[in-house]
This record gives structure tokens, C-alpha cells and sequence, in this order.
DNA sequence: CGCGTCCTTGAACCTTTTCAATTCAGGTGG
DNA sequence: CCACCTGAATTGAAAAGGTTCAAGGACGCG
């Protein structure tokens, strides 16, 4: 039994949220970052809807039409891939003002499928309006194709993480770069509480969920963190960044 | 001593070499794809220069602005990125008619360095006038998007290789991954010349060059290649195909 | 309050790495 | 043209790091 509702009858678009942009708070993180107030109120009535994403409901999963690009409003989300054989791997943790979808524009069809890890809202944008306006918008386009770009650099740290990296380090990296993203979101800079499961870590990292657990329970013992089930507390991150740095 | 010549006095662009994408072979792979005649004149008009790049010299570093993105028009190239300690991780090889850079556009410098395996020669777009003409020509911006959407699908392959594979499923997909990109180019689907090291595979793969090799033997032994250094021949493409899928 | 899911921990096993010793290939200079 | 020399590749044996299998415990949700 998957625990994933599934593709399900995707919550109606609620009309009722009206796309504010300007007045959102993630406006100096997200899409519009840059924008002068003329051009983020187009993008505004572009972005069709905001949509809810329930915990555990899939907002696209691989194979979909590729039909629109999300952008994570409030919540978290996991996006995954899976291989011929079944076995899936997480490819990336998204949170609020981060984008979604984008590996959809290749082909048509998404590539990989993307899960509320807590009750969500997306922002919902065409992709054929946003191609359109990021004809008209100069500022619209060169800000979309860095975030394409942005895209790009992290699945290569992912990559650098996977194929050069201990378990030790790679967890280090894992926290390291969730706390550095909720920090720039205002967010407590030393504790965290995980959405994910181990086992979705570990499916990340390239590990078992044991080994995920295993080196908690070490850096904890270390007195490196403090780890209360899905609460972590960074008690030293300057130890934490070595571990990281050292080749050891 | 490192193996790359470095920076270097870059061999100063070559006006003598018109580039000329409407006759070029790669036309049906490479960034003009889909465009009609008109617009593949207008991006050849844009493109400045070809430029050869000799045998282990270096295109671009990590750090280096970023000007331009890069198509390699002939030859071989690996992209590195280098961990704060400085271990380096092969991020990927590209050959005729992939793009090169587009990690650059995102902070305006190079997040990994690219090297030629072999004596190349590649087609430089300033990305200014890139930008520009995506303003101008429909085409050309979907279908540049599209290219960078590719690249982010690919990354994410690669993930799925390094974080969920075993050493005999990495190899075999890696090969596999080759010869289907090969056979695209009209080369031989059975026989291979490796332009890379087994370190530089092992880096890319995430494994060690020991281990690269071990499993060369081994899929020797099993009948399944014929490896002579750096020439490999696929005997038994479909069962390498399987180790791929198989869970085992 | 109970059940299911998630997490932790232990022990044995296995894959891959590490270290070390040859062997091989290809390019250079005599 | 051959001998040499260097970087690359192969192979072996020991060690390490991670996985697998298994059992028990904690937590949260209904």
C-alpha cells in the first residue's frame, strides 16, 4: 500500500486564491525576483491559480503531459525518479519559492514526479503563457533561464555529493544546505524539523535509511546535533562544515 | 604535475573559420534543430567564431566569467566540478553537437571546468547575443529551453546511477548511455574508442578507477565486451541492457 | 488506547576501496 | 627501428564502509 494518495482527483483549482505576487512574501526568493512592480502584476495575471497540495498527493508523477511550472508557495515537496526496475531515488526537496517541473520541458512529459511532503500551495503557470510573456518580459526571461540554470548547478552538487562523498559527509552536506535554504526563508538558522523520512534521506543521499539513522545517532553522540525523532538540532555547525570540507 | 595544460594562451579565435550551421552535419543534433533556413542564418550570423581546442586543454574553469556557451562541433570533452577540498568529480563528457556552460548563466561564472579529451573544435555563442536572439526568434527559444530542460533531465539520470546502482549497473548503463549517443551520430553501435581514463570514468560513475577496470574483466570474461584498452566492443548489447534493469 | 509506521540498534555479510605490485601501451629520442 | 620511459591499466589481497536482515521501541494518528 503506497502511501501516496494517488494522482487522485487533484483538487479543483480554487478560483478563490488570487495570485498576489507583490504582495507575497517569497517575491525577493521566487520567480519574480528582480521584477519591477509593472512586470511582476503580468506575471501575476498569468499565474493562473494557487492549488493546494494535501500531504502525501502527487502534483505530477513522471509520465504526466508536462502541461505547467509550480512554484512551491507554502510546504514542502519531494521530487523522484524511478528506474526500469521499480526502485525509485529522490532527486530533490523542495521548499517555499522554489520551482517545479522544469524537467518537464524537454520532452513534453515529466521525468520525474513530485509529492507533498506536508499540506501545500503551488502557484500554477502555464508553460505555454510563461513562454509567451518571457518573449515580452526581457527581465522575465533572463530571471527563468538563471533559474534553469540554478537547477543545473545544484543536480551537480547533488552529484558531486553521490559519487565523491562518505555517508558521514553526505549527511553533513543534507543538512548543511537544508538549514542555508530555510535561513534565507527567516527560518530558526539551528533547528530544523525534517518533512522527510529516513528512508526518503537515505534515497537521496544514496544510502540506507539504517545508515541515515546510524549516522544521527553518531553525530548525536558526538555532540554534533541534538536528534529528537524528526527534530534536529545543529549544536556545533562549524564541525559540521568541516566534515564537509575534510577529505578524510 | 597535472595532465591538463592549463588556461593558457587559449588559441586566439580563428576568423578564418566561418561557421556555418545551415551545412553543418550536426544540424539535426545540435542547437539549430527545428529551425528553418532563415533562422539557422540569423544564429550563424550570431555565432562568432569556431575555435579548436587541443588535447587536454581547458575550455573554461570553474570560477572563469561566463561569456558564451559552447557547442562542440567535433571532439570530446569532460566537465569537472572540484569539491572544497579539492577532489574532483566528473560531472559529464559531451561529443559533437552538445552544449557546453550552461551552468555559467545562473551566477555569471563557470560552476565546473570543461577539458577536451581530444583535439575538438567548438562553435562559441556569446550568450549576450544569445539572449537577444531568443527575444527575436520563437524557435530558437524553445528550443534552447529545451536544451537546458535535457540537461537538467540528464543530471537527474545520473543521480539515479549514482545513488541507486551498483558498480556493474554503472558501468553497463554508462556504455550503454554511450553507444546510444554514438550510434545518434551515425558511428559504429557495436565498437567503441574511449576517449577517457578509467579514472575519469570511475569519477563520473563514482567509483574507483580499480574498480572501473575490474568490471571491464569481468564483463570480459562474461562474454559480454571485448576490451582492448581503450577499445571496447558491445558482443551482447542486450544483455548489458538487462544488468541495467535488473534489480539484482 | 491501540495500531501502523517510522526509527533505532545489533550482527553478519558483501561490495567496493585501499594499498601494492606488475604489466601494458604509446610516444620519444637515440 | 628499437629501446626506453612514463602514464595508464590490470590484478591481487586485506581492510573498511555500508548494506542487509532481524528485532525491539517510539511516536503519532485515528
Amino acid at each position: 500500500m503506497p502511501r501516496t494518495t494517488n494522482p487522485a482527483p487533484l483538487p479543483p483549482p480554487q478560483e478563490g486564491f488570487k495570485v498576489a505576487c507583490s504582495t507575497c512574501a517569497l517575491r525577493q526568493v521566487c520567480l519574480p525576483t528582480g521584477l519591477p512592480a509593472a512586470e511582476v502584476e503580468q506575471l501575476e495575471r498569468m499565474v493562473a491559480v494557487r492549488r493546494p497540495v494535501a500531504r502525501n498527493t502527487v502534483l505530477f508523477k513522471a509520465g504526466d503531459a508536462f502541461e505547467a511550472i509550480y512554484l512551491v508557495r507554502t510546504g514542502f515537496f519531494k521530487t523522484a525518479a524511478s528506474a526500469e526496475d521499480g526502485r525509485e531515488q529522490v532527486t530533490g526537496f523542495q521548499m517555499a519559492g522554489e520551482m517545479l517541473g522544469m524537467d518537464g520541458i524537454f520532452s513534453g512529459a515529466h521525468a520525474c514526479g513530485a509529492v507533498a511532503l506536508e499540506d501545500s500551495q503551488v502557484c500554477v503557470v502555464p508553460y505555454g503563457r510563461l513562454e509567451d510573456l518571457t518573449r515580452e518580459i526581457d527581465r522575465l526571461r533572463r530571471q527563468f533561464l538563471r533559474l534553469m540554470s540554478r537547477e543545473i548547478v545544484r543536480d551537480q552538487s547533488v552529484m558531486m555529493l553521490l559519487g565523491a562523498m562518505r555517508a558521514e559527509q553526505r549527511v553533513a552536506a543534507f543538512l548543511i544546505n537544508l538549514m542555508r535554504r530555510l535561513r534565507a526563508r527567516g527560518f530558526s538558522s539551528s533547528s530544523v524539523v525534517l518533512r522527510m523520512t529516513r528512508d526518503e534521506i537515505g534515497s537521496f543521499l544514496g544510502l540506507t535509511l539504517e545508515t541515515v539513522s546510524r549516522t544521527f545517532s553518531r553525530m548525536q553522540d558526538d555532540g554534533l546535533l541534538e536528534v529528537r525523532a524528526r527534530e534536529v538540532r545543529v549544536l556545533k555547525p562549524r564541525l559540521l562544515l568541516q566534515l564537509v570540507r575534510r577529505s578524510s
